[in-house]
DNA sequence: CGTGGCCTTGAACCTAGTCAAGTCTAGTGG
DNA sequence: CCACTAGACTTGACTAGGTTCAAGGCCACG
């Protein structure tokens, strides 16, 4: 509504984002692009600890990050919260409200954020005259299933130094592929957090990155992180304990 | 091709299939579900023991199951394998391989299964033009989804007696929802594959069950399982230690 | 400069894993 | 039909990795 609304709105279409290669765009040409740019909607940033949609509100949109973090949770049965993603610019969020018309988690920005929101019933529309766009949300859900799968073995098969080198592993892997440094980058996101998501304590994540540091892995000032010896933490990450 | 795979053929037509209230067809008509039906493939029933796709075969179909019990496993970086879920009748598998073109995990029958086999591009395509079924397929995902979020939970949050608890009940659900007893069943699954689906050692998974039958909660006869306690057992499975 | 939140460190405890027998069961062949 | 065997299951004793509890340090922000 605002000119500041509007210009960032101008700024920001489909097919000038640099995120559009990994986003819902893929392969799809100019026109077909212009379509789902027509339905995106694109609002003001999230700030810190903006709540994006609750566990528990209709469903009606699914949202793609633009810029910054994002953590989405469930209530346990005690009610506390078990954080199930930390998701960075590219990827698409809520879709496991799909099912039950609910969304099934809270997502709350980690730090400031951008979001382009997608109306599902005008998606859904549009998937059935272009089956580029059916395709690629269809990968996108299937690949999250593929990521949950993964997150299931860490959990049920990886002990606490082999879960937090998975996740740095993860997490550089996620940077590159946007561009950003894959050796030195700054976690969005609390020890506590970071415990709360691996099924760790947070006095756990607290010792690995202390012992990580001392077997000269990684250096960790804080939230700033730099992968010292990349090869060995992969191999942590894979499996073998060294 | 022989007489008995015609009969078998015959007998079974999506609208005929008692299970079409929780697969693929729901909320179809009539002309859809025969749409549907004509890109089905139906085979010969699986017996125990055999693979129905394997972790890194091409991606061409998914599958529902129309009787018996599934389970799907991928291989973990030390070459075991991880029991990633245990799937009946009704039960769509094999979408997590859409993005990769390869199936990410082996599916093996439990004991004898039929199943449906959908060519994935026939399913793709019917699906731009049967928004019911469109949507259908989605929800099956996002369900697929929420499923694993839940799984995630009970890996990094519940104990030993809490994750055998949830699984029973889970099953127990499940067979209602078939038409079965959800107090009497048998398990299609070995302890060992249990404790290695539940992140637990298979010794843990043999006390638990001891353990249960001692409170009182269940009897356990090999793989013959009767719920006694229903509510205490939820409970459980709910969260609170008792 | 003081306060609160986040992070780190130490010590004690406890749950589930591992190792090692031993039992039960289903399936096989004499 | 029964004896035999291999695999599945159970049970006990010990161990280890991670949680919990408790305390103290660090840093950012008012």
């Amino acid at each position: 509504m605002s000119n500041a609304t509007n210009l960032l709105q101008r700024e920001t279409h489909c097919k000038d984002c640099s995120l559009a290669c990994m986003c819902l765009p893929i392969s799809l040409h100019a026109d077909e692009m212009d379509a789902l740019d027509r339905i995106v909607k694109r609002g003001r940033p999230l700030r810190k600890g903006d709540v994006l949609f609750r566990q528990g509100d209709e469903f009606n949109s699914i949202f793609a990050l633009r810029s910054g973090a994002i953590k989405t949770y469930g209530l346990s049965d005690e009610g506390d919260e078990q954080i199930t993603g930390f998701h960075l610019a590219g990827e698409l969020i809520g879709m496991s409200g799909m099912d039950t018309e609910r969304y099934t988690v809270t997502a709350v920005a980690l730090e400031t954020t951008s979001v382009c929101e997608i109306p599902f019933d005008n998606l859904d529309e549009l998937t059935a005259v272009l089956p580029q766009l059916r395709k690629q949300l269809m990968r996108l859900m299937s690949r999250e299933l593929r990521e949950d799968q993964e997150m299931m073995l860490l959990l049920s098969r990886k002990n606490a130094d082999q879960r937090i080198a998975t996740l740095l592993i993860n997490l550089s892997a996620r940077f590159r592929a946007r561009g950003y440094s894959a050796r030195a980058f700054r976690l969005a996101m609390s020890r506590n957090e970071i415990g709360n998501y691996l099924g760790l304590a947070v006095e756990t994540v607290s010792r690995v990155f202390t012992r990580f540091q001392q077997h000269g892995l990684i250096t960790a000032e804080g939230k700033q992180i730099e992968i010292l010896d990349y090869i060995q933490l992969c191999a942590l990450a894979g499996g073998q304990t060294e």
